[in-house]
Parts: C-alpha cells; structure tokens; sequence
DNA sequence: CGCCGCATTGAAATTAGTCAATACTCGTGG
DNA sequence: CCACGAGTATTGACTAATTTCAATGCGGCG
C-alpha cells in the first residue's frame, strides 16, 4: 500500500511549527526526542505518498515542492481536496486512517513524522496537543470556505478566488506559481480543464492578471479579482 | 452581535460525550467543574444562536431540534455547511471566532458550555484535549466528503447521498426526518430548491423512497440508493 | 374559509461540460 | 541545430445539466 518512500538519513524539525503562536510550557528534553523521528522523504512527479484509508502512521511536512491530495469516485471522476505546498502540514486531518490519496505534483521533498511519537508527546505536553487541535481548526475554517466555493460561486469566481489563495500562500502576493496543471486546478474547483483554461484566457483578457508562462501568473489588479472572487 | 439566548438554570453534562472512546485518565473534580458551567439555551425557528466572526466564547450541544451552520456571500447566496442534530457539537470547529452563522432550524434546546473551561480542562488533561482533537478530525472527514460531492457529484448522486447521511445519523436507518426545507437542502448540497424537489420526486416514481410527507422519508430500496450515491 | 409559506411541476434560459481541432513546450534524437 | 513527439494548454462548436422564471398545488393557522 503505503508508496515508495525513498530516504535519506537526517533530523530536522517538527518542533518549531507545531511550536508555533499559542503553544508554550514544553518541556525541552520531550521536544528533543521528537526531532529524532524525522526522516527526509523523496518523491518524483505524480508518485504517491500515502493512499486514501491507508493506517496514517505518519505526518509530513513539505520541504519543496508540491503535493495535492485527492479522493476518487468509483468511475474515475477525481477531486482534489488541497494542495500542500513548502511549509504545509499533510496528515493532519487523520484520525488513524488517510482520508485521501496524496501525490507529487512535482519533484517534492518532504520530512516524515511518525505520528506515535508526536501523539505521545501530545499526551505529555498538552501545548503540543493545543496546537494540533488549532491547525485542524484552520483546517476546518478551509474546508468551509471551499465548500461555499464549490456550492455557490461560478467558475470565474471560484478561478479568482484560487489565484488570491495561491496569492496569498506563496511569495510575494503578486507573483503566482502554478505548479499544478489545470486538470489539477480543476478537479480542485469542481470544474473541467478547458472551463479552467477559459476563466485564465478571460482574467488575461480583462488585464486583471498577465502570464509569464502558464505555470507562472502575475496579478495586474488585485482589487478587481478580489471584486471577482466574490470574497464574502 | 451574539444573539438572544434564553436560559434557564440547570446543570447538564458535556463529559460522557467528550469521555467517549479513547479518553482515558482524567481527574473526577475537574470533571465535575466542567459539569458546572452548562446551562440551556432555547431557539425558536429561525433565531440565530451566532453569527459568523463572533468571538467564539462556547461551545454547544444540541439537546432537541436542528440547527444550520450557514455562510453567506455578499450578494446573498447562501451555504449550509452542516445541519447539527440532537447529540451533535456546535463550535469545535472555532479556533478564536465562529466561521459560520448557527440558526435554529426548528425550535431547538441546546446546551452551552464555556470554551474558558472546556480549554481550562483540556490543558490540565490530555485526554480531553485528544479528545476534541478526535473531533475535529471527524469534522475534517466529512468535509472532505462534502467537498466531493460539492465539487464531483450530480443532482441526483447529491441528493442520494445526502438521503444516507441523514438515515445514519438520524434513528433507525430507514425512517428520515429532514426537519429543514427544500431550500436548506439546496442550499448544503449546491443546488437550488426546484432542483431538489425534482430530483426527491424522481426517487419515489423510482420507488427507492416514499414519502409519509414532505419531511418524512422511507427508504424502499437502500441497495439502490446507495447506487445512486456513488460512495466511492 | 382564506391566506401565506413551502413544495411541486413545467418551459425557457444559461452555465459549464463534452468533443474536437490546433498550438505550445520541452526533451530527445537524428 | 533542427525536427519530432508526447503531454499539456488553448480555443471553438455543440450538447447536456441545472438554474431561472412562472404557474399551480398543498397544508397549517388565524
């Protein structure tokens, strides 16, 4: 079941963001023996991580790159729930099974966690367990957004209200990175390929964002995507 | 901001429920202190309990009746992320503020608990705090289901699927209450009111359902709404 | 009894999906 | 160095699903 995970011995830290605003009184010698448990993972374009209902032994976190995590229906029809980029926590949200298939959408390095051993220490240090329960909220504070997405907006709203997502996770706020393709993009929104590659030609055409090339956009005026996007 | 909350003293238990499995260890006397600070809030149909960005200072349970948590965008287009039934927490899903408005169904009891010391308690007891966590990952799940049928699913799948959910949360599996309207459902599942009637009325020409009346739904052949649901 | 809100049903309009052709990008090999 | 090919993106024309608009029906309450 669980992928290929290629490996390579090294320790670096969960600690510092599960730290984070809000978390404090941890006993350091506890927060030690967790920066043991790192383990650097390596996965090449569309490999997979984790399956959907696999046991979820571990968390990731994103070191570059990307990953999306989707679940399919029995005809083949895909949604992607997320993507999670440099910085983002992936396993989070399972309770002790995956609710979703995560892949690379490029070449990404992640860090591994046995969960164990970071829910012992939860056990231990109720900070650290305050802390997960506050990044499954802003989970949960997401998911909503994207379900009024889905349920209500059009596709140019819901394509503007992406950019400004992206926008707002990655760099600058004004340049974007794509590294999705817009399948991608698509089964992310609830739409199609060419429904995505349409809402893009229009922004472009409208002057409210300029392409470098397609995986790379530039947002020309904010203020009328965010008119776009419909942000309640 | 925060609505009219009719009380009246009395001192109901949130413990044998955020007990439940997989808690374990925590003291007696700061249980009973939480057993304290609940107290009964009474709705009317349509009252609001809370509104979106309020300060989230409580935690609810719903004791009789139905609630929906709804947002909306600003040209009035409306989301119901979740219909809340009897034994069903309300507010777990907050970090700091509510993310969406809570409003009475139904005329509805709930309970309310201050997050104060729901918090209080989970910080001297990690097994509280596990136990919210758990929670929340349920919350989580759902989501995700959610945003599969938001984002991937038909009219008739939508509604299929939402008939399922509701047998397996509410009594014996075949007998359904959907206390709300045409347009709650509508407005939870992406559709509008009209779509939702036609597809309830293609069910029972089917004869998969039969309705007592408009709230009241029979399950004549599971086998083939579960069909219709695609649960992946 | 009659009104009012909600539900159902029908017909027209609209949005997004499907099918199909063309273009672009990037890596490989002649 | 350029041609080729695979995969992805764009664009167009047509189709299908759902929404919108509109009329009618049903049920509870004053």
């Amino acid at each position: 079941m669980a992928a290929h995970l290629a490996q390579r011995a090294d320790t670096p830290s969960i600690v510092p963001a599960l730290r984070g605003p809000g978390a404090r009184g941890e006993r350091p010698d506890a927060l030690a023996a967790l920066d043991r448990v790192g383990t650097v993972v390596t996965l090449r374009h569309d490999d997979s991580l984790f399956y959907e209902d696999d046991a979820a032994e571990y968390y990731f976190k994103v070191v570059t790159g990307a990953v999306r995590g989707c679940k399919l229906l029995a005809d083949g029809r895909r949604h992607v729930g997320d993507f999670y980029l440099a910085g983002d926590f992936i396993g989070l949200d399972a309770d002790t099974r995956y609710i979703f298939t995560a892949e690379a959408v490029t070449d990404t390095t992640l860090v591994r966690y046995q969960r164990r051993s970071v829910d012992a220490l939860a056990w231990q240090e109720p900070g650290i367990g305050r802390r997960l329960l506050s990044l499954a909220c802003r989970g949960l504070t997401a998911a909503q957004h994207q379900m009024l997405l889905l349920g209500r907006k059009t596709a140019d709203e819901r394509i503007a209200s992406f950019l400004l997502a992206m926008a707002a996770r990655s760099g600058d706020g004004e340049h974007i990175v794509l590294p999705m393709t817009r399948t991608d993009i698509g089964d992310h929104l609830g739409l199609t390929m060419e429904t995505v590659s349409r809402a893009l030609s229009q922004l472009k055409s409208a002057g409210v964002i300029a392409f470098k090339n397609s995986h790379e956009v530039v947002i020309r005026d904010r203020a009328q995507l965010e008119d776009i996007a419909e942000t309640a």
